[in-house]
Formats: C-alpha cells, sequence, structure tokens
DNA sequence: TCTTATT
C-alpha cells in the first residue's frame, strides 16, 4: 500500500497550505504518526467502513484527502468489477484507528454529497463487519404517507433499530415500502412474528408484510430477469456460462442492440429467455457457478448440451435453434422404464386412455407466445406431436393458455416436473395434465 | 412491494 509523508498528507488535506506541526490536523492518534506512515498498523478492533455514493471519476487519491481528515488511513479501495474493471461507485476504507472511523461516520454518513450524485455519500460500518444480512427486514404494504419516524415507531419494541428505510422513487414518493435493520436476528425475526399480516394500513391493498430482506443473490436474479426482459434477445451460448456469463452477455448485448437502433423489440421468446437464466441462476447459485444440474433432472434436457455460438438474431424467435434433437440427450422413452414391473407414474393408470397422460394444459403462458413458442418451449422433453395456444376469437390475442402433446407421458411427467411454476416474468406457469374429457367436473 | 454500491 501506498504511504503518504505527513506533509503530503496535510497538503492534501488544507489543499496545499503547509503544516508547520506534521501533525495529520492535529488529530491524536493510538499510534504515532511516525511509525503509521511507515509501517501502516491498525487498532485490532478498527472498524472496516462502506463508502458509498462516490462518484466514479473519484479514485483512492482523489479520496484520500476527504477521509484523510479523520485520521490515518490503513487502507482505502475502490471496488472495481472484477472482470470489466468498471468503478463501482463505492470503497472500503479502514483506518488505523477505531475512532476514527468512528469520526468519519458521524461526520460524513449521509452529510454532504460528492459532486454529479443524487444521494449522499454513505459512510458506515461494511457488511462483513457484522454476521450477514440475517437481521435486515422487507416490510411492504406500508401507507405512502408513513415516513421513517412512524416505522420506526412501529418497529422500535422488538429491538434495537440500526437502520430504517423508507423506499423512495425519484420523485422522493415512498414506494409503500422499506428496510428495517435490527442488531441481531432475533429481534427481526420476533417483529417478524409480531407484525406480519397484523394490521392493514389506509390505503393499503392488503396487510402488512414484514419479512427478512432479499439476499444478494435474490436480487441479481431479479436484476437479470428485468434485464433480460427489456432485452428480448436470447443467445443459448449464455447459458454455457451459467449465470453470470448470461447476466454479462444480455449487459453486452444490450449494448449492442443500443448501437444498432433496434431497442424496443421484443421478441416472442424474451420472456422465456429470462425465465431460463433465472432457472439456470436459482439452480448453479451466483455468480458463476459451473452447470451442474441439480440430480432428477429438474434442468430440461437439452439446455446444458453444447450449443450454437453465434448471437441470435433480435428479430429471431427459435432460441432454441442450438439444441438437440429431443431424445437424442439420453433420455430414455418412458415405455423404457417399464421393464422392473412397477410403472412409473402410477397416478395414469386410473385413466383408460394412454392419451391422457401425453397431454398437458399450460396456463399463464406470455401473451406474446403462439404455437411456435410453446413448442420450443416443451421440445427439450420429448416429441411434441401437437402445440396449440388458445386465442380469442374476437380479438386474435391469446389467451394465456394452451395443450401440448408429446408421444408418451414420460415425456410429459418431465416436463411438468421442470415447467410447472417457471416463472416468466411476473407469473408462473401452470403445467399439468389435462384432464380427459370425460373426467367428472364440478361444472 | 426488495434501495445506490459490500472486496
Amino acid at each position: 500500500m501506498a504511504t503518504l509523508t505527513n506533509g503530503q498528507v496535510d497538503a492534501a488535506v488544507h489543499g496545499g497550505a503547509a503544516s508547520t506541526n506534521g501533525l495529520v490536523n492535529g488529530i491524536s492518534h493510538t499510534h504515532s504518526p511516525a511509525s503509521c506512515a511507515t509501517i501502516p498498523m491498525k487498532d485490532h478492533d478498527a472498524i472496516k467502513l462502506f463508502i458509498g455514493q462516490i462518484p466514479r471519476n473519484l479514485d483512492e487519491k482523489d479520496l484520500r484527502p476527504l477521509f484523510e481528515e479523520f485520521g490515518k488511513i490503513y487502507e482505502l479501495t475502490v471496488l472495481k468489477d472484477r472482470f470489466t474493471g468498471m468503478h463501482k461507485g463505492c470503497a472500503f476504507l479502514t483506518y488505523c484507528a477505531r475512532e476514527s472511523a468512528l469520526k468519519a461516520q458521524n461526520a460524513l454518513h449521509e452529510q454532504k454529497t460528492l459532486p454529479g450524485m443524487n444521494r449522499p455519500i454513505q459512510v458506515k460500518p461494511a457488511d462483513s463487519e457484522s454476521r450477514g444480512e440475517d437481521r435486515k427486514l422487507f416490510v411492504g404494504m406500508l401507507n405512502k404517507q408513513q415516513c421513517e419516524d412512524d416505522v420506526r415507531r412501529l418497529f422500535e419494541s422488538f429491538g434495537s433499530i440500526e437502520e430504517c428505510t423508507i423506499l423512495r422513487g425519484p420523485d422522493g414518493n415512498s414506494k409503500g415500502c422499506a428496510f428495517v435493520k435490527y442488531s441481531t436476528h432475533a429481534e427481526a425475526q420476533a417483529a417478524i412474528s409480531a407484525l406480519h399480516g397484523s394490521q392493514t394500513m389506509p390505503g393499503a391493498s392488503s396487510s402488512l408484510v414484514v419479512k427478512f430482506a432479499d439476499t444478494d443473490k435474490e436480487r441479481t436474479i431479479r436484476r437479470m430477469q428485468q434485464m433480460a426482459g427489456q432485452m428480448g434477445i436470447f443467445n443459448p451460448m449464455a447459458l454455457q456460462f451459467g449465470a453470470y456469463g448470461a447476466y454479462a452477455q444480455v449487459q453486452q448485448q444490450a449494448a449492442l442492440m443500443a448501437s444498432v437502433g433496434q431497442g424496443g423489440y421484443l421478441s416472442p421468446m424474451a420472456a422465456f429467455a429470462a425465465a431460463q437464466m433465472q432457472h439456470m441462476a436459482t439452480i448453479n447459485g451466483l455468480p458463476g457457478a459451473p452447470m451442474t444440474p441439480t440430480s432428477g433432472g429438474s434442468t430440461p434436457p437439452g439446455i446444458t448440451a453444447p450449443t450454437v455460438t453465434s448471437i441470435q438474431s433480435p428479430i429471431s424467435v427459435n432460441g432454441f435453434t442450438g439444441l438437440p434433437p429431443p431424445q437424442a440427450n439420453g433420455q430414455a422413452p418412458a415405455e423404457a422404464m417399464f421393464t422392473n414391473g412397477i410403472h412409473p407414474y402410477p397416478e395414469l393408470l386410473l385413466s383408460d386412455s394412454r392419451e391422457t397422460g401425453c397431454n398437458l394444459f399450460i396456463y399463464h403462458l406470455p401473451q406474446e407466445f403462439g404455437d411456435g413458442e410453446l413448442m420450443q418451449m416443451f421440445l427439450p422433453f420429448g416429441n411434441v406431436i401437437s402445440s396449440k395456444v388458445f386465442v380469442d376469437r374476437a380479438t386474435n390475442q391469446s389467451k394465456c393458455f394452451g395443450f401440448v402433446s408429446f408421444d408418451n407421458p414420460g415425456s410429459a411427467q418431465a416436463a411438468i416436473q421442470s415447467m410447472n411454476g417457471f416463472q416468466i416474468g411476473m407469473k408462473r406457469l401452470k403445467v399439468q395434465l389435462k384432464r380427459p374429457k370425460d373426467a367428472n367436473r364440478p361444472y
């Protein structure tokens, strides 16, 4: 680490006005300035601070003067993207002395806004300084008029609140939700038990929601979905690199599309592509985990197989051109599983027609999906005999449900296993066996 | 109704 002489420190802090005493701002330290300048030492109870809302054009040397005012810096690191090297707009800062950190936090946190930033600088202990984020709550279904203090009052009896933030839009209006961070997990849990669903705020559409806030992993997944949904393009190659690859690729393709001026087009496969990424992310963990489908085959066969490497045209609807043909991936036809004398799907024996176990009913399809996209979605599970999206006769719009027929019940079951509950956009697919025509119905 | 970022 680079260290500055006291003269340099002083020059940086005071814009060049030379110091005569050689001390940093006259602030006393537990370590002598001389020893600290040569061999940096920090208190054993030093606090690592997280610094947020830093303009991206400022690096360590620009930031030092600002923070050295509060004490000798042990380490200051601007966070950069591991792959692109891009400035992340935040940093870690450790002072030699614990006291310096507390001073800096008191003096700077939310107290001033750096040039070009819309929000005030953040100076607070880094996440690594406390165990996990299992004490932070998401609070939903608040009244939009409620402010931080209102929320604090509601939550204060369950423990000590370290942070309370109302989420606001760009206009400053409350989004009706908040984060509340307690000092311990137990306190947070107590608040959930006591408050979740306990009341309905005036104007809220349902009762108060109190739950643990999303983990970083969940947030990343959400962001990927949003981004992929906006892009409307899908490159199967992305799946080769796991979730981070997909994420990075979508970003890259966003830039590409912007430069080509094709932004705004949404291919019918877009939502499905996003969901695929989310699915991969969910089963692989994030970021950049190797492709290791969970046992039991919850991954559609073929998704992990080598695929074409060319970037799909944004106007192509066939996101799966590179997939191997159905049944070319080692999946045995369901009939082969009868050899042990046990029917793999005993419930199918209740129906007398083979057709019953082969036909699927699919609900909550994306509006854009037609017969073709529906077939594409289910091809990885076997031979699709037919696919049909129901269309409103008057408007010619999809009714967002349809039917898919396989040539064997095993493929249908595999499809249900993988695709039922599969999230696309805001909805989850409902995939179940189609009822036989003559089944008893309540109405 | 899940933030502005946490090596």
